[in-house]
DNA sequence: ATCAACTTTGACCATCCAGTCAAGAACGCA
DNA sequence: TGCGTTCTTGACTGGATGGTCAAAGTTGAT
C-alpha cells in the first residue's frame, strides 16, 4: 500500500514547514493566475508554471481546482468585512465613514489581485459567495446601514440612502482595482492609476456628507 | 463541390433574411453566455442550446467563438462611447455632468449583459480592447477632460480632477450591473437592485459639483 | 546508517470542447 | 415542378485539461 494515507490529514491542517510553505506558495500562483483568468479561464498548468511545482504535486496539497479557489475566498473574506466592522458608531459619523472609505482603497491599492478574483465571482452570479453574502454580509451591512441612518436622522450627516452609500463606497473604490487596466490605458502606462483617488474621493464624500 | 463557397460572402454581410435573423440570434445568446460566464467560460454548446441552434450551425455564421465574441464587442463600442460625445461643452456644466452620469445609469439599467461582458474583458487586461481604449476613448475622454477642467477653471463647477470625475461615473453605473448579483443579495431579490440609485447619484453629483 | 513517513513527478487517462465534414433538408426562383 | 443555392446537422477529430497512479526521491527521528 504505497502512499499510505497522507490522502486527508496533512491538507486539511499543514503541519511541516514544507507543507505550510508549499501551500502559501500554490495559493499566491492560484491568486494570480484565477485573476488574471477567472475560474475557468485559469489552467492547472499555468498555476503549476507560476508556482515552481509539477501539476501533481499542486494536487498533493489541494484535492483539486475547486479546492484552491474555495481557500482563496476563504482567506479574502477573513479580511474583507474587517474594514467595515470598524466603522465605530460612537465616532464622529463624517470620519468614521471616509476612514472606511480610505480603508477599502487602500485593500484596492493593496490587493488588486484579490479584489478581482472577487469581481469575477460576483459578475457570474457569486455562485460560491451566494451563502456569505445573503448572512454574513448582508447582516453586517444592514447593521451599519442603521448606524448611518442614525446619523443621517440626527443631521450628523446629510440625508443619504445608506445602502447606496455603501455601495457607492464599494464601487468607488474597487474599480481603481478591477478597472485598472482600463484606467491604465487612459492615464497612459506611466502614471499609477490610483494617483489622485484619494484625494478625490476624500473630496467627494466631505462634499456628499456634509449635512 | 459541396458547400460551394458561401464560407465568406455571406458571413461578412448578411443579405438573406433567415442571414439577418440567425445572426442575432447567435449574437444574443453569445452575449447571454459570455456575460454570465466569461469567453473562456463559455461553451458553444451552451450558446447553441441558448439559441436553439445546432453548434455545426453556429459556425456556419460565424468562423469561430473568437469571432462571435468580436462582432459583440464591436457592436457593443458602436454605442458605448455615445453618451460622452453627447456632452455638450456649451451646456449648463452640472446639468451636462448630470445627464451624462443618468445617460450611463440607463445603459447600466437597460443592458446590464453588455456591461458584464465589458468588465469580464477588462478584468482580463483588456486584450482586446486595448487598441480602442489607447485611442478612440483615451482621445474622447481626454477632450471631455479638458471642457471640465475648462469649467472648474471658470468656476462653474467645483474643482475635481475630470479623470477621477469620469471614472467615478463609470464605476458608480456600472456597479449596478456588474455586481447586480451582490447588491441582490444584500437588498433582497424581491426590491430593483436599481431602486434609488438615480436619485442617490443626482444628489451625489449635485452636491460634488456645486461651486 | 536505517526506515517509515512525507514529498515529488513522468506517464497516463477520461472528458470536454472548438472546429470539420459530407450528406441531407429547405428555400426560392424559373 | 425542377434545380441550383442556401441552410442544417449527426458523426467525427485533435488538442487541451483536470485529475490519477505507481515509482522514485527526500526527510528526519532513532
Amino acid at each position: 500500500m504505497p502512499q499510505a494515507a497522507p490522502a486527508e490529514n496533512p491538507r486539511k491542517s499543514p503541519r511541516s514547514r514544507i507543507q505550510t510553505r508549499n501551500r502559501q506558495i500554490i495559493l499566491d500562483a492560484a491568486l494570480q493566475v484565477f485573476s488574471e483568468n477567472g475560474f475557468r479561464g485559469a489552467t492547472l498548468d499555468q498555476i503549476a508554471a507560476e508556482a515552481g511545482l509539477s501539476k501533481p504535486n499542486l494536487l498533493y496539497y489541494f484535492d483539486s481546482k475547486d479546492a484552491m479557489h474555495e481557500a482563496l475566498l476563504a482567506r479574502l473574506l477573513d479580511t474583507w468585512l474587517d474594514p467595515l466592522r470598524a466603522m465605530n458608531p460612537q465616532g464622529d459619523p463624517k470620519a468614521e465613514i471616509i476612514a472606511y472609505m480610505r480603508r477599502k482603497l487602500e485593500l484596492a491599492r493593496d490587493y488588486p489581485r484579490e479584489s478581482r478574483l472577487f469581481a469575477n465571482e460576483i459578475l457570474q452570479g457569486a455562485p460560491r459567495l451566494a451563502p456569505f453574502i445573503q448572512t454574513d454580509l448582508r447582516m453586517l451591512v444592514d447593521d451599519k446601514a442603521r448606524v448611518i441612518a442614525a446619523w443621517a436622522q440626527a443631521g450628523r450627516i446629510a440625508a443619504v440612502d445608506p445602502h447606496h452609500l455603501i455601495f457607492s463606497i464599494w464601487a468607488l473604490t474597487q474599480h481603481y482595482a478591477d478597472f485598472a487596466a482600463q484606467i491604465g490605458l487612459i492615464r497612459g502606462a506611466a502614471t499609477d492609476p490610483m494617483d489622485g483617488a484619494e484625494g478625490f474621493l476624500d473630496h467627494l464624500y466631505a462634499r456628499l456628507l456634509t449635512p
